[in-house]
RNA sequence: GUGGUUGUAGCUCAGUUGGUUAGAGCAUCAGAUUGUGAUUCUGAGGGUCGUGGGUUCGAGCCCCAUCAUCCACCCCA
């Protein structure tokens, strides 16, 4: 049998994971830096709790645990005068248990939860995986790494303003150029409700979100589909059409929503996060209308980051985020409004390798390998090697008396830049012979010197 | 869920209109070198050509099915 992992999953070997850890450690200190405090919650929960907070199409996409035990016992009595389905079960009869598919509802799950613990703003990070039973491609994977920050319980839009800067700092941090967009659900929702469509802010956003991809007249031909009337298709292209600095968008977009309380909120939200950007400079800041996508639960502003670099063929967001004014509300704690962002580890993994973006990490490893050239000479090497590390320097004796080629070609293969040889002669002598692999050059040496070298 | 792509050694891939025992490079292991890696030379192991069926005297190649893969749509990090 040949082995294999399950669909959209993959292994990460070392040379892979000092990459990862890169980006992890990058994310986590950016993070503490605004003074976000790492949680972690189960990889299962409760159907009940993830079931429901997607939209129809996010529930297809739950992995779902089956029951343990016997999953079917006793489930013929249980439906005994009920026809369910050809198979004579629900799918709830079997399986409780789901993996979760973000981490933004678990989270909204350990604050109700934990409410009285917590002290309120509460900011919190979390960097753990996800998965989703979507169709593998590029940059979708069945199983990957979101990186979360979310602040809940504090309407202020200096938490918006925060999350765009943390953004700012990561990509800054890994040189990734990139566009941060911005939009707000309510802006959205005064379209839909000045169209006098109201119940179709789904529909709507879905629609617009395309417009990139599939231009307007598709979008209008989609819009038409969905039951818009034309004079509401002609105005939400009007307003689409609006291009240029935020000052006109907004402009433009005040004269429209004139008639929408919740899309003039929407206005003045944005209005305020440009107002204090300035201080901020932070440059690639955009409004953009066409930004609508987002789950379910946002309720405020919308955030979405892109790859500007021309190297990378990237289109889809390596970051998205934004506001859910009533996500706890469903577990029993309303009133509570909280907004965060995700980073997609996987995504931006892929997009640094695209563009070359990585460090070069061939000196974090073993700096230097103790040649084991038998019982005795091993011996006195631990001795060297346990000084090294307590010195800080990453040291290893090989273990096994094998022949020294097999020895220098390990020494060669993980990169490890000096081989320590300690025969009887280094023994007696005191000294110990390094051997430096980038030149092939020897000599011989005493610890102190040594240390030296390698600090 | 829908449409397409590709499946040959651990990896990347050749393989002629269907014709004898299926190849290369890299990687691995061993030796040349009993205290010296990367470089050089020599050798070895590794394949039911994704799987099952069909056509044929004969199939890696043609046909059907199936599974896997990658890409696009849907949706999303």
């Amino acid at each position: 049998m040949k082995p294999s992992i399950p669909k959209g999953t993959r292994d990460f070997s070392p040379g892979e994971m000092v990459r990862r850890n890169f980006i992890f450690d990058t994310v986590r200190n950016v993070f503490q830096r605004y003074g976000f405090q790492q949680i972690e919650t189960p990889s299962m929960e409760n159907l009940s709790t993830l079931e429901g907070k997607y939209g129809e199409e996010g529930d297809k996409l739950l992995f779902r645990i089956i029951n343990s035990g016997d999953p079917f016992g006793g489930i013929k009595e249980k439906h005994a005068d009920e026809k369910i389905s050809d198979f004579g079960f629900r799918i709830s009869d079997i399986a409780e248990k789901g993996l979760r598919y973000d981490l933004t509802v678990p989270f909204a799950r350990y604050v109700v939860q934990h409410q009285n613990e917590i002290t309120f703003p509460f900011k919190r990070f979390q960097i753990q995986p996800v998965w989703r039973a979507d169709r593998p491609q590029k940059g979708r994977y069945r199983e990957f790494y979101q990186c979360d920050v979310d602040v809940i319980g504090s309407d202020s839009l200096l938490n918006e303003l925060e999350l765009i800067q943390i953004i700012d700092d990561v990509f800054s941090q890994l040189q990734i150029d990139v566009t941060i967009k911005i939009n707000n659900r309510k802006i959205l929702a005064g379209l839909a409700e000045v169209a006098g469509a109201k119940d179709k802010i789904i529909d709507l956003t879905v629609a617009i979100d395309k417009l990139d991809k599939i231009g307007i007249e598709k979008v209008k031909e989609e819009l038409a589909g969905k039951g818009f009337s034309s004079a509401s298709i002609g105005w939400i292209e009007e307003v689409l059409k609006v291009k240029g600095d935020h000052k006109e968008m907004l402009g433009i977009l005040k004269n429209h929503l004139s008639s929408s309380e919740t899309g003039k909120k929407g206005i003045e939200e944005i209005e305020t996060i440009f107002a204090l950007n300035p201080e901020l400079k932070i440059q690639n800041l955009e409004l953009d209308l066409s930004l609508a996508r987002g789950l379910n639960y946002y309720t405020g502003a919308i955030i979405e980051v892109k790859v500007n670099d021309k190297r990378s063929t990237f289109t889809s967001s390596i970051c998205g985020g934004g506001r859910y004014d009533d996500l706890t509300g469903i577990f029993g704690l309303p009133n509570v409004s909280g907004v965060g962002i995700s980073f997609g580890a996987d995504r931006i993994y892929d997009v640094l390798e695209e563009i070359n973006g990585f460090p070069d990490f061939s000196s974090v490893s073993t700096k230097i390998l103790f040649v084991n050239f038998g019982e005795a000479e091993a011996n006195h090497c631990l001795k060297l090697v346990r000084h090294l590390r307590d010195d800080g320097i990453n040291a290893e004796l090989f273990p096994d008396a094998v022949k020294m080629k097999k020895q220098m070609a390990y020494a060669d293969a993980k990169k490890i830049p000096y081989v320590a040889l300690i025969g009887s002669e280094e023994i007696k002598s005191g000294e110990i012979t390094v051997r430096t692999m980038g030149t092939g050059e020897q000599s011989k040496v005493t610890m102190d010197e040594l240390l030296h070298l390698l600090k």
